[in-house]
DNA sequence: ACCTATTCATAAGT
DNA sequence: TACTTATGAATAGGT
């Protein structure tokens, strides 16, 4: 809607991106109420955005009945297909036993994102801090090990493409030839030239590829942007 | 939109409001994968039909890990509220359910030490490696803080003691003095002198402390290890 | 934020 | 439920 069709693709103008989900988001934000009002439906919604500021949309504004509703719901159907182990004893206790589990675990999780640090000890702060780090340094380990491996897989179809352009040149140039040796058919054409198939070979650009406009600094050892290889369609993401 | 404007309430024919939730359920869900795709959101959608049947979209179809995004962002609101709900109905179902929280934590809390990369998708990847940075950034934020108030009360002390070391000295003086007019007393020591009080103040060398024998280069805007500050006592580490 | 040309979504009808 | 169509809404691109 709006001037023009909008394809369905990642905005890569950040303003642009930025100004479309504002307007879109109100626009969700409003449909799912209307849904919810005008069907006597139960609908939650919530949005990160780009740089994860949330907005969140639920029926009467009880976001957490509604998402608990989802839980024992789709428990329900994973019941069907996954085999439960059971507690053979008291079920309260291990009941109970979980839940101090699910507590530290998500405690835990807060800090490693880098939240609740003042119930942190300095000396449990700097074991963190080297986790992270440790951690950050596998993570961008892995990143290039993926980078790498579209590199080659680019490389791997320029090349094969660039044998079948040639090929094609070829033939094209026989057909040619074979057109001047019957010239009683003159101009007319048969559907095709030559430049429409003598393309110049695509320019993959792979390691000089557009990066987002964001000023902040980020210690990746190889700034590849990974978007213009997700969109060539090699990773399954 | 279509013939006629609508009023913002329950449409109460039932037929009528069967189909207009069919309709606007697709295009509400659209929408969502629409402004995901478009925006680069994250995009968790539920809705339960008013006979109780579920339809949800979800970004990347996993829904699970937005909603334990949300959960963690809203944490901090709910921790207010802070009830404990006692299972009422199924033990086993709410034990499962939290079984199966407890796993998906785990695996998240591998991926945050760097393991088990493989599973990630690039973009998964790239977020991860996002938010590791911000936390690192918290973290070390929080360390410095913490050094810089170790550094006051420091520095505190120290006021405190050259003052206190002044005054003794003033005292000892005066001690003398007195000794000094009653010499029947003559050489005659009392437990103390005036070398063993006059110690020179403390130099407690904040700022440029030993630094850990390590090579490891980490981001520390200020690097002071903080082991030294440490061993003063002044932190409950 | 506001404007406008377009495209989209959909209410009603069949 | 599916298709059609008239109409109001949403919104892309511009200012």
């Amino acid at each position: 809607m709006g001037r023009g069709r909008v394809e369905l693709k990642r905005i890569e103008n950040k303003i642009n991106r930025q100004v479309t989900f504002s307007k879109r988001r109100g626009g969700l934000l409003k449909k799912a109420h209307e849904i919810s009002v005008l069907c006597d439906a139960e609908v939650a919604l919530i949005v990160f955005s780009h740089k994860g500021k949330l907005f969140e949309y639920s029926t009467d504004s009880c976001m957490e009945k509604i998402l608990e509703r989802y839980e024992r719901y789709s428990y329900a159907e994973r019941q069907l297909v996954g085999i439960e182990t059971q507690p053979q004893g008291n079920w309260s206790m291990e009941y109970n036993r979980l839940k101090a589990r699910v507590e530290l675990l998500q405690k835990n999780h807060r800090h490693y994102m880098g939240e609740d640090l003042d119930s942190l000890s300095p000396k449990e702060l700097q074991n963190l801090e080297q986790q992270l780090d440790a951690a950050i340094k596998h993570i961008r380990s892995r990143k290039n090990q993926l980078i790498y491996e579209s590199i080659s897989e680019l490389q791997r179809k320029e090349k094969a493409m660039q044998e079948q352009n040639a090929m094609l040149a070829k033939q094209i140039k026989e057909k040619e030839k074979t057109v001047a040796q019957q010239p009683q058919w003159g101009q007319q054409e048969h559907g095709f030239n030559t430049s429409s198939f003598l393309l110049p070979h695509p320019c993959l650009n792979v390691g000089s590829t557009y990066r987002e406009e964001e000023t902040e600094v980020r210690g990746n050892e190889l700034d590849l942007t990974l978007e213009p290889i997700y969109h060539l369609g090699y990773f399954a993401a």
